[in-house]
DNA sequence: ATTATTAAGCGTATTTTTAACGTTAATAGG
DNA sequence: CCTATTAACGTTAAAAATACGCTTAATAAT
């Protein structure tokens, strides 16, 4: 078994996207205070994240925080910042007890986000109580994981722009409607439909199926999927300067 | 003094402007080992970076390396990814004989890049031997410093192209002319000089000054100014889905 | 069975932005 | 005074974004 690094650890913000309600979800567990004498249940919730290991890569920790906490592997992932403010583990009053027992050094954190489906967590049977949270009605929360939350969710809008990353939040078949919900969740603005979806058509490498969805609304919609082939055979980059 | 985190270091991609030459060009030092016996010079070149001191934030000691750097502070900042493979610093074989003294322990790096002018750095009166390369011809690279500086390119490219930081690299008073040098040398690509133009005059932060700069060229060129203010005033974020 | 409701989906006009390229203007140097 | 050179202005066509009217096919209510 390889030795901890003791002042470095990977937290991860696990992003889930609900597609029957809508939303744009974190994955929180409850956070707890040990120390050698007692284990006390916080008030609060944080982001899941482990030390990381002498032979570890970044992404490998990363990786293995997600696997612990929801079994999944190969989810898209993202480093988005590194944390590291003296203070930022011991901003809470109700922790000074605590503070010379487990927070004796700095401890700097290597952030990454993961983008998938609430749908392919098993939430029920979760050693950690996990919870979803919707980005927009978080609970109280540890640490500087708010802020932490907060800076992903930036890096999150500014990149579902220019890159196809939202269809990592849906299944492999959807509707372009079921697209305009999860830009409309993650981004906190209303689209027109019609404008989008004749964007979405347009594009080469979303490709309609020979399968339209029931049952869930009145008119039985059309299914596309995505193809990451084709987008990576079209698209060398174009340089547009938009300030 | 406050003691050295010693696995934690902020290393730092220091890209300098050349409005003469125009090239973008980074900063680096040449590379010596040290251990106890002996201090060789090895035949390549690092960036420049510093362990964080315990009472520092990340962004503080990115801060410091510039200062002892080049002497100068409050340029433009930017951390954009940290690295921490296994082997980072191992990789070459001529470190071998160093490796259980100096490299006995992981060392994450935090990366940082800063953007200013090569004018504004006195060069010659330097304790490092630090020197100017174009990013187009990068000399021989320790570690793996060459990955680091690639990847803050990759950063600059987009960046630029969605925030007004390139005149970060450009005096307070400039041509047209001379943003569009900037774009084209980050960039590598060709800009149609008039449909540029077009575009740059019509930004409302960009304004036109009483003064005209004449000597360098035939004709004598308009001189501009980006004001941060206005840009700021007016853009809150549009959101347009580029995929 | 008919009708109302609702989400899906098509179409069209207008404005804005991009892209391609022709032309004129002001200087330095001979 | 002529020429080379860089600065700067202008025109046009194509493409993209925006705004909004309208139809269609299912389900739910009467």
């Amino acid at each position: 078994m390889s030795k901890k690094i003791q002042n470095i650890s990977v937290d991860c913000v696990v992003f889930g996207y609900d597609i029957k309600l809508k939303t744009l979800n974190v994955l929180l567990i409850k956070r707890y205070l040990e120390s050698k004498k007692k284990k006390v249940l916080v008030d609060d919730n944080v982001l899941t994240g482990y030390h990381m290991y002498e032979d570890e890569t970044l992404d490998d920790t990363a990786s293995r925080v997600l696997k612990e906490l929801t079994g999944l592997t190969g989810q898209y992932k993202q480093q988005f910042k590194a944390f590291g403010n003296p203070d930022r583990l011991t901003g809470k009053k109700d922790m000074l007890w605590i503070k010379n027992e487990q927070f004796n050094q700095r401890t700097i954190t290597i952030a990454y986000y993961f983008l998938l489906k609430t749908d392919d967590v098993d939430i029920q049977n979760n050693q950690h109580q996990a919870k979803w949270y919707s980005v927009s009605q978080l609970p109280q929360l540890g640490f500087d994981h708010e802020q932490i939350i907060m800076e992903a969710l930036d890096d999150l809008k500014v990149k579902c722009l220019s890159e196809p990353i939202i269809f990592e939040l849906l299944p492999n078949k959807f509707t372009i409607n079921e697209v305009q919900d999860v830009y409309q969740s993650i981004l906190s603005i209303e689209l027109d439909n019609r404008n989008f979806r004749k964007k979405m058509i347009n594009k080469k490498y979303i490709i309609a199926l020979d399968e339209k969805k029931t049952g869930v609304s009145k008119k039985p919609s059309q299914l596309y999927m995505f193809s990451k082939d084709i987008y990576l055979k079209l698209h060398r980059k174009t340089y547009l300067i938009n300030l």
